[in-house]
RNA sequence: GGCCCCAUAGUCUAGCGGUUAGGACGUUGCCCUCUCACGGCAGUAACACGGGUUCGAAUCCCGUUGGGGCUGCCA
């Protein structure tokens, strides 16, 4: 494509150094002046060129190639303005006159983005080109490249960026804002998914409102083919956004929530290396009490690392730490007792067994729960403890009452 | 500096000439409850500013301000 655009004169090397352009800009700013590369090399002789690309060469080095715009606009006067129809901003125009005599290639032989992008795509076959609105200023350049070689341009569409809370882009460049770090987290890639799908854009299906049918805005998708489905490019926004983590965890927590257990174990052993642990529940507890437990995390937490977390109270022999807490020792010890007499590890059962302590030892309900969950999990927050409680069996809970 | 994009609560948004400006996250209170979370109910909070068009503007037009992007050969 190259070679066909010098075939044409449509390009010329450049022996400018960065020196030079930085100079000739900071005196277009100064002025107030539109910064365009003059076009100096496009007029060197023959000769100049030889001796400068001689100099290029002992660096290393090689000139670098320009489109030479004023040449492609004498092709067709209808280039003197680009305009595109961009699916979310509409109709897009821009003055060819004040592109500037881009770089196709670069002084150590690349192609350059601008180049190798639209060519890239073009060849492939592509399109619709869906990217960030950064790209806007890139596109009429692009389509212009394309324009010198004949050939039509794709469909666009710049869709917004997403920003930080200090304002500042999440570039895919940008380590902590890689989507890796928050798969580590403990975020499903389904949730990261639907969160940047449904920030700045929307989606609506049929629902109900007040026992009305209306169009409503979706939000949290059951599967990810719902959400392409119900994708319209046309409905984002041109505006940017700024990223909010707080609502990606309610969207997480949902996306878990509705997960089968097996699939979350899947993601614990294949994601968090958490293979060895599930093992060893497994053994513990046997499948379907297995299967239990992790389908009860699950609508407890509200990401997988928090999950991750709360397993290690199920083991046998965990050194539960009461350090700087207090607690009522008796209170520990009556429960301890009542719970000896009963086989029945049932909710109910201990909800009763609770119930008596607090009656027959002049303390509150709250009381007994407090000092059970301390002593059981070690902590005074955390999913519901007749469950835990269930779910640990006698031998266990009565082991860990009896320090 | 030039060119371009954008502008509704703290955040993401609905709205496309007449609405009590709707929803979601957050937040506050209440209910549920052994705690946290979930769930339910209630509350909080927004049309950047100035002109114009119009009987009527969040909505259309212009300007200002503000944010963002491109402007080198990084993608």
């Amino acid at each position: 494509h190259l070679n066909a655009l010098k075939e044409n004169g449509l390009v010329y090397e450049c022996f400018c150094t960065e020196e030079e352009i930085l100079k000739s800009k900071e005196i277009a700013v100064k002025s107030k002046r539109p910064y365009i590369y003059n076009g100096r090399c496009a007029n060197l002789s023959a000769g100049e060129k030889e001796k400068l690309s001689l100099s290029l060469k002992e660096k290393g080095l090689y000139p670098s190639i320009r489109l030479n715009i004023a040449q492609v606009l004498r092709m067709d006067s209808s280039f003197d303005s680009i305009e595109f129809n961009d699916a979310v901003h509409g109709r897009l125009t821009f003055n060819s006159k004040l592109i500037g005599d881009f770089i196709l290639k670069t002084e150590d032989n690349r192609f350059a983005y601008n180049f190798a992008s639209i060519i890239d795509d073009y060849d492939l076959g592509i399109t619709h080109v869906i990217r960030g609105e950064d790209h806007i200023s890139n596109t009429p350049k692009q389509i212009l490249v394309l324009k010198a070689l004949g050939k039509e341009p794709p469909v666009f569409a710049h869709i917004s960026l997403l920003y930080g809370k200090d304002g500042k882009i999440m570039s895919k460049r940008d380590a902590a804002a890689n989507i890796q770090y928050y798969k580590e987290k403990g975020y499903l890639p389904e949730a990261i998914l639907n969160y940047l799908a449904v920030t700045g854009n929307t989606f609506t299906a049929h629902g109900y409102r007040n026992g009305k049918k209306e169009i409503l805005e979706k939000e949290i998708f059951s599967d990810i083919l719902e959400m392409a489905e119900l994708l319209d490019i046309k409905k984002a926004k041109g505006s940017g956004a700024i990223f909010n983590e707080e609502k990606l965890r309610h969207i997480n927590e949902r996306w878990l929530a509705g997960m089968p257990a097996e699939k979350l174990i899947k993601i614990l052993t294949e994601k968090f290396q958490a293979g060895d642990v599930l093992k060893k529940l497994q053994e513990t507890y046997g499948e379907s009490l297995y299967i239990e437990i992790i389908g009860f995390l699950k609508n407890e937490f509200k990401t997988v690392k928090e999950i991750l977390k709360e397993i290690d109270i199920f083991f046998d022999g965990v050194n539960i730490k009461l350090d700087g807490i207090e607690y009522d020792i008796k209170l520990k010890d009556a429960l301890l007792n009542n719970l000896r007499h009963t086989d029945d590890f049932g909710e109910n059962s201990i909800k009763n067994i609770i119930k008596e302590t607090a009656s027959g030892n002049g303390k509150t309900v709250k009381e007994c729960y407090e000092t059970l969950r301390l002593f059981v999990t070690g902590r005074l927050d955390g999913p519901s403890i007749l469950k835990i409680i269930k779910f640990l069996g006698k031998d266990r809970v009565v082991e860990r009452l009896s320090v």
